[in-house]
DNA sequence: TAGACTGTTTACTCATGAGTAGATTCTGGG
DNA sequence: CCCAGAATCTACTCATGAGTAAACAGTCTA
């Protein structure tokens, strides 16, 4: 906000010398604390869904009141809005990575399905799945959802180009687009931490069996995989 | 409800001889005007998301006021208790007709996919996938929950039956029930009717897909579909 | 230590929407 | 024509939950 900004943004708050050190510190703590009002409002939409959360839910998660969470956020769509966007900036940076990672198209696609498995393992991504996009409001749909077809265009591509390259069936690459985004987001519907598998296990399978086809041909089968020692409930999937 | 009930039970109103004739009509009317409540609502649900639809709206889609919809359903959590209830009963029904029609583990799981596919194209159907359980409150919530499994069950059964008798791939059956469940399911999420494809081409697509696998390997390939000469706005599926 | 912000709280308002009471209309049988 | 019941309506109640006003508490600076 005034001069020497930039060095000074870095610093840690012991450390600061200069009167005005703390300033920066405050605004880094203030956005930390908006990003906890974000990822207990995610956790909780993904518990018990947008409308059936109230703020004065997400405020007791949080230990404090509800006015409180005003002081972050404009309003409870705001809140929704920016948990699913972060989702999808997450999906798209993803998806960016793997396609700089270069490779032929098939080792990009694995590299975007692996990305997209992960997160929507994670909060926000998990809302970017549970969330129908009917519950955002209008102004906000309309965003979510070009970036939601942003994504779908990546995977779209990538499938088409590897139809191209021969190295995957002749298909419609739409159609196999939905397959592949359907099974991976479905993840985010049953995925619950502590289950049979970790996530890299669950990712890793999911995209053999959506590589592979579930049918078997007369060639080597890959490897079974080792299952995780955790415990807890296991969950079901229709 | 009294004799010759049977009998009477198919007649046409006009064609009615006994003066008990109207009670079974009546009978019909009703319960015909409860299922255009459940089917009303499923739509609305669909479309807008549960909580975000209020009984006034179901009301007015079908030119009645909300008490009237009383006369018909107990309360708002029993429209859709129904309205996912009904979604799985059919599930349910086309896998067992799918187990009756015979043949090996792939031939029953082809047929299991192909009419859980048809069902998420259609209103209940759909229901069952885009509204969550966590927004069916909570007597309902395990009974519902319960009828899920049963149907991840039935898949998840008929891919260790395929394991073993050698046709599929080795794998974990459940988690490849949970990508067949997810990719099918992904489906109700953006289908609409009257876009490029049929819901008949819908499922072949997707099943050839999960069957076959993405990759190519040097067999003969399958035919591409021809589409369908509709015409909509067509949608993206991340 | 005054006083200017920052952050948080208590105690409201206000709209929406589920559910109900009771009157009203419609229909078919006596 | 009249009555019983089926079906529907108008006009409410009442709870919940989003959003706000205004006061209070901490902290940093001068």
């Amino acid at each position: 906000m005034t001069k020497t900004t930039a060095a000074r943004k870095t610093r840690t708050p012991s450390a600061a010398a200069s009167p005005w050190a703390a300033a920066p510190d405050r605004e880094q703590q203030r956005e930390a604390k908006r990003q906890a009002v974000l990822q207990a409002a995610a956790e909780l939409f993904n518990e018990r869904g947008f409308h059936a959360t109230s703020l004065d839910d997400i405020a007791a998660r949080l230990n404090v009141s509800k006015p409180t969470l005003y002081y972050y956020v404009k309003n409870k769509d705001e809140i929704l809005l920016q948990c699913v966007r972060q989702g999808l900036e997450m999906t798209l940076e993803g998806i960016e990575a793997s396609r700089q990672a270069g490779g032929n198209a098939v080792d990009q696609l694995r590299a975007c399905m692996q990305a997209y498995a992960d997160i929507v393992m994670q909060p926000f991504g998990m809302c970017l799945i549970r969330v129908g996009d009917e519950e955002v409001p209008e102004p906000s749909r309309t965003e979510l959802r070009r970036m939601k077809s942003e994504i779908d265009l990546a995977f779209r591509r990538l499938v088409a180009q590897g139809v191209q390259e021969g190295s995957l069936q002749p298909c419609d690459p739409k159609m196999t687009a939905f397959a592949i985004a359907g099974a991976l987001s479905w993840i985010g519907r049953w995925y619950q931490p502590g289950g049979e598998y970790t996530p890299e296990q669950i990712a890793q399978q999911c995209i053999a069996t959506l590589c592979d086809g579930v049918l078997r041909r007369g060639e080597a089968p890959a490897a079974p995989v080792r299952r995780a020692p955790r415990k807890v409930a296991s969950k079901t999937g229709a």
